[in-house]
DNA sequence: GCCGTTTTCGGCCCGACTGTTTTCAGTCG
């Protein structure tokens, strides 16, 4: 078993020495800083260049060159202090020699020069304002070079004032707009989970489905590529009455705002969420250039333009054009644009350019996961916890979703709020599981527990029962506050019981109400391998954890997969949809995930066939 | 600022809607 030094000696060792150097000198990165705030920051100050150069009405492609590498830092699989001191981060394309040493100087310094110099031209209040829709660089200059205002709120108040009147190019439409803006944006936090509006989208695309002349109708956007929160909803339709159809859209009753309206496209802020939506009406023959293109993301799409001009042809959201005489040769359908333009099909979900497109080039993309291959569900709860429903209810509503198997797993004594088991009533439990898999159903339930990690490592159950159970998910539900080493040791011992088959929620983030806990993942992957202990992907559309970065990581050291809903009710088993869909955003195939197999297989399995 | 099977220089993805204009700039996706 580890002490903490032994393990701090451990990660120190595994981490090689370029870590321990990239980190020896920072004032404000300190070594147990989550990696994710040191990527975030240098993102962040990207993007904040990037605005103001974009004020400065400099160079496009300096800026575009910025946005990109703010872009590429949210997505590194590493920390870029650790990717620079191994090497990893030059090869990155689109970080060059300058981008390099503006991160070397961050990771080294905990500043960077250039982001200090602009930010003195430019105050931070003047970037806020670039944030009011419809407000862009171009007047968020001119409202600071000619009025001085450089905060939201000064804004706001001299627009209010009648100050504004007289500028040459705005007028009172255009002093109403940015009043809305500001309204607009007060009202919203950012991005929505995915979970919100998915579900919302599919209601509007159902209402517009009825809309007479509607040939054709889909979800694009990051909904579609199925990102874990979205900005905003798209929607792409094909119909003989386009007009028609965006009166309808611009007229539903959950519409509050409209904010343009004409026959092509559409958009408008919903009501209560302050969600934007946007419709797009394209011809048949363009409806698969318009999804891809629509689709996204940005960055897949501008590759693929590149190739496209490369091979003499343009791409556009009407289709692919042969540059010679202009003339359509794709279009209708997003596979006809993917082969002509030589490459294999790429599924929404990883249309990311985090190496599809070369490998798609090749037609050397791997076959995802889909959601027939999946066979059971391994976590739920049942009102022996926390859950609403028996062990039979929640056994027979899987069986009618065509699952060979359910795990029953609620939760251990320990966790007191959720009425976790003690030892004599999981016995009962058991018995029950027992009783009902003599009936013959066709469905079988497996016996489990989401046992808890407790806070010193050892397991919140005793080792003799959990030894009888037939799968144990050990989970972290208390002092999420813990330091990076005591969360990661927690977990390192919970998995060397030999106990655990896998972690549970492993990050245990709630998207947009509570951060992961600081865990060190290259060292508890590494465990997780020794021990061959599988990483649950939470299905629940607020956890969906592991992410998508997370599980490529821990994919590519050899690890498999658990996707589970955590369902405490029947009815939250349909989320299993939303697991599926990060395990293909984190690139998983079949065989990477453990519930694929069948009943017998994934018994082999449990029982230490692995 | 990045990048190279034409290139180490000179390219770099493309179009719709709005508001204020008299022919287009700004913003957004």
């Amino acid at each position: 078993m580890y002490t903490h030094n032994a393990l701090c000696v451990k990660v120190h060792q595994s981490l090689g020495e370029h870590k321990i150097l990239a980190f020896a000198f920072l004032p404000r990165v300190t070594y147990t800083r989550d990696t994710v705030m040191v990527n975030e920051e240098l993102s962040h100050m990207f993007n904040g260049i990037a605005d103001i150069l974009e004020i400065k009405n400099e160079n496009p492609f300096r800026i575009r060159a910025y946005r990109r590498a703010a872009q590429i830092m949210e997505d590194l699989p590493d920390d870029a202090g650790v990717m620079l001191g191994d090497g990893r981060l030059k090869q990155v394309p689109g970080i060059g020699k300058d981008l390099e040493a503006r991160i070397e100087e961050f990771v080294r310094t905990g500043r960077m020069q250039v982001y200090e110099d602009l930010t003195q031209q430019f105050p931070r209040g003047v970037l806020d304002i670039l944030t009011i829709p419809g407000v862009g660089p171009k007047t968020a200059k001119l409202l600071f070079d000619t009025y001085g205002i450089d905060s939201v709120e000064k804004l706001e108040a001299a627009a209010q004032s009648g100050a504004l009147q007289g500028i040459r190019g705005i007028k009172e439409k255009t002093i109403a707009n940015m009043l809305k803006g500001i309204a607009l944006k007060k009202s919203i936090q950012g991005r929505f989970p995915l979970g919100t509006a998915l579900p919302i989208g599919e209601m509007i695309v159902h209402e517009l489905g009825t809309v007479k002349g509607v040939q054709a109708l889909e979800l694009a956007g990051s909904i579609r590529r199925r990102k874990e929160t979205v900005g905003d909803i798209d929607i792409l339709v094909v119909s003989d009455e386009p007009q028609l159809l965006m009166d309808v859209f611009v007229g539903l009753k959950d519409i509050e705002r409209v904010l343009s309206h004409g026959t092509t496209r559409s958009s408008a802020i919903l009501k209560g969420t302050h969600l934007q939506v946007d419709v797009r009406v394209v011809e048949q023959e363009s409806f698969g250039a318009a999804l891809a293109y629509f689709t996204g993301s940005k960055t897949h799409n501008i590759k693929l333009r590149e190739i496209a001009v490369r091979q003499g042809y343009k791409l556009n959201e009407y289709g692919v054009f042969d540059m010679k005489n202009d003339r359509r040769i794709a279009g209708a359908t997003e596979q006809d644009v993917y082969d002509k333009l030589g490459l294999q099909f790429v599924p929404p979900e990883i249309r990311e350019d985090q190496g599809e497109i070369e490998l798609a080039l090749e037609r050397k993309l791997p076959p995802l996961l889909e959601q027939a291959d999946i066979r059971g569900d391994v976590h739920m709860h049942t009102v022996y916890s926390d859950g609403d429903s028996t062990v039979e209810q929640m056994a027979l509503a899987a069986q009618e979703r065509g699952y060979g198997y359910i795990a029953i797993t609620d939760h251990s004594q320990s966790l007191g709020i959720a009425r976790g088991l003690n030892p004599q009533r999981l016995e009962a439990e058991i018995r029950e599981i027992d009783a009902f898999n003599r009936k013959g159903h066709r469905i079988k339930v497996l016996r489990g527990m989401e046992v808890d990690i407790l806070g010193d490592g050892s397991l919140d159950m005793d080792s003799a029962l959990l030894d009888r159970l037939d799968i144990v998910i050990g989970s972290i539900h208390t002092g999420f506050k813990q330091s990076r080493e005591q969360i990661t040791g927690r977990m390192i011992r919970a998995m060397e019981t030999g106990l655990v088959d896998c972690i549970g929620h492993p990050s245990g983030r709630l998207i947009g109400e509570r951060d992961a806990y600081d865990v060190d993942w290259d060292a508890v992957f590494a465990a997780a391998r020794e021990h061959r202990v599988a990483m649950e992907i939470n299905a629940y559309p607020l956890r969906l954890d592991l992410t998508d970065t997370m599980i490529r990581k821990a994919h590519s050291k050899g690890l498999k997969f658990m996707i589970t809903t955590d369902s405490h009710d029947p009815k939250q088993m349909r989320y299993m949809n939303y697991g599926v869909s990060v395990a293909r955003r984190g690139w998983l195939g079949k065989d990477d995930v453990v519930n694929t197999r069948e009943y017998k297989n994934i018994v082999r399995w449990l029982k230490g066939d692995r």
